[in-house]
DNA sequence: CATGAATGAGCCTTCATTCAT
DNA sequence: AATGAATGAAGGCTCATTCAT
């Protein structure tokens, strides 16, 4: 969480920390500058430096720069599926779980909007990030015919899942981005269609 | 349309060509290779030298890197409006017309699949790309009022139409990038699903 | 020759040269500094800044160190090339031939001292370097088994012929890196003993 | 010899050893990774961990990288000098010794090419292993002269002495680097060569 | 209008060395 | 005596941009 990896960097680093909280103070300022300035705007001394630690530190944790993005990335999807996990078993009407999962992908589209784009363009470049980033896909694919099997839902065919997930993505990114405040639009209306779609899926 | 620019480029370039032609030779190399290798991929040197010209002339019809982008974004979406105008002028069913619509997305989708993932990344690092992107979705919001303004459909929302382009943009773009081919789905049933919403909106 | 790179360099350079010029500039200021501070102690943008330039002229003209490192020791070559065959042309005995040989030899290595130290530690690591320093060493076999093929001078092995290679070499490096004098040994009694050796393979 | 140090790296390191023993191990490291990869190519961190130890020991003996060449560079020139004295007291044929003679100094010019290498270019630029180096050649060029007033010889000058040893030294060389097989030079004829030669100092 | 040589800031990465534990 | 995390100067190389010709 965002929230986690700011307490982490505000407070001053130990002298001589252990490998894995010098590994995270640095994926945690990677993924605060690269969500900031994007992949390409944020070079590798910075985030040591953001870490508050010397440029060399950095090559000691990460082959290089993509390394540390992919690293950043899976430490947020590991966090978004946590939040995604606590309101599914909170045991809440569809209704209420559904408004919930909408405000969270919201609220993740938001917070981590620069990572997102970064994320899209090396997606599009990198065969490693692809890679990961299709694997998360299928495990949303896989938990939604999992809960519409347990609920006894209707069978949907996974391609209409799938467009499901674009578009709660897309609109959760066009909200994030500031499309709809640009383009006049309503966010309650907007957040309110989502989740009629979700309500859907769960009851 | 990337054939145009394609017999464009092809062709030798004139010794002195006006001052439009040489621009326009310019954007055509930029556009295919920023679709090839990303906005930060291709260096203004190479972009002159595709276009069949030395390194300066890049600099006395753009004053930077970004603006060409944006020229060549322009280009393309002037073409797909022309596409996409006539479809909808061209007097099939709407069923037919929504399965052209359709269609066409995705083949824009993949052709300038390379320069929509650049544009992702500048709308939301540069104010004017920005912009620009922003008036073609205000265009489209209207173009579908407008449309079922004329066809006495029923009222939908503007938010409603915009959450539709956003699933159509978002599955063009997983199907352009092979999202769908990772995830074992099957186009044809994608496709389909695409053309329906569409067809709905025309009738 | 090292005056006419030194030429070449205290000239300023014009505003705008050809890429010859500029090419050429670039060995000399490479041959100056490989010399004077080995390949590991000269860096790139010196190269450049010695020769008048800024930072990246260096990679218009070269891929990489080593490649101008090549080309610096080629300057040299050809250069003792063409002064060996101007003395072997001179119509001078044989005696007075082998001094200036020696003599010459001996300037080379001085003069050059530090890039020869740098070209041996490029032959053992870098395959390129090796080749073209091992072509050199044939083509001076070839010469001497022509002159002596034209003076009707006994036949020698050419295993012989490279034995007296290394001995010219190797003195000569000793003489220009002041093994000598910090041995105590007399430079002319030295001299002298490499120019009977090298009269004699020219009676 | 290399076979010592090998033996001496491959023992696990005691946990606790006496400081000549760490020196002595590091030494070992630092003399097989020089020789592997050069002065440049080896890095300080890595000598200690051939060594197994941890990065900060090696400061604890050494002041710099430099010192712990020159440390090896010893400890070969001791192994060297001991064979040499080995195979001077057999009490051979002065044919014979001479045969092992150079054979011996091919054999260390092989095993140590790379060590070899690097310690040119540190005699060229650190006064330091230069002194060593010199007072080395001083060494064995006193051992020539002690060699021949015993034996009753006559009398050369040290200089011709220096040049035999150049010669010697350079074509050691040039087998173990390979020079003679990529010049197609029989090796035999050549080790012939400098056996008549070193026999005829000793006679 | 066009050329293309030249610029130089800046990025990624390495590695000898230090020092708190 | 030993550890190994941390340092930070410095080097190789790229590329958007300028400007003399």
């Amino acid at each position: 969480m965002a929230h986690d990896l700011d307490r982490q960097l505000d407070t001053p680093r130990p002298r001589r920390g252990s490998p894995a909280q010098t590994r995270e103070r640095l994926v945690a300022a990677a993924a605060r500058l690269f969500n900031r300035a994007g992949y390409h705007g944020t070079d590798s001394n910075q985030i040591a430096r953001e870490a508050g630690y010397a440029t060399g530190v950095f090559y000691k944790h990460f082959a290089d720069k993509r390394e540390i993005f992919l690293a950043a990335y899976e430490t947020w999807v590991v966090s978004e599926w946590k939040a995604v996990d606590d309101q599914l078993s909170s045991g809440r009407t569809p209704e209420a779980t559904a408004r919930k999962l909408v405000a969270l992908t919201v609220d993740f589209h938001t917070r981590w909007r620069g990572l997102r784009t970064s994320l899209m363009e090396l997606v599009a470049g990198d065969a490693k990030v692809r890679r990961f980033y299709r694997e998360q896909r299928k495990r949303q694919l896989d938990l939604m015919a999992r809960i519409r099997g347990e609920i006894g839902a209707p069978r949907h065919r996974r391609e209409e899942d799938a467009i499901h997930l674009f578009t709660m993505e897309r609109t959760a990114d066009a909200i994030a981005q500031g499309e709809l405040r640009d383009l006049g639009l309503d966010r309650d209306v907007l957040i309110d269609a989502l989740v009629k779609r979700v309500a859907a899926l769960l009851a």
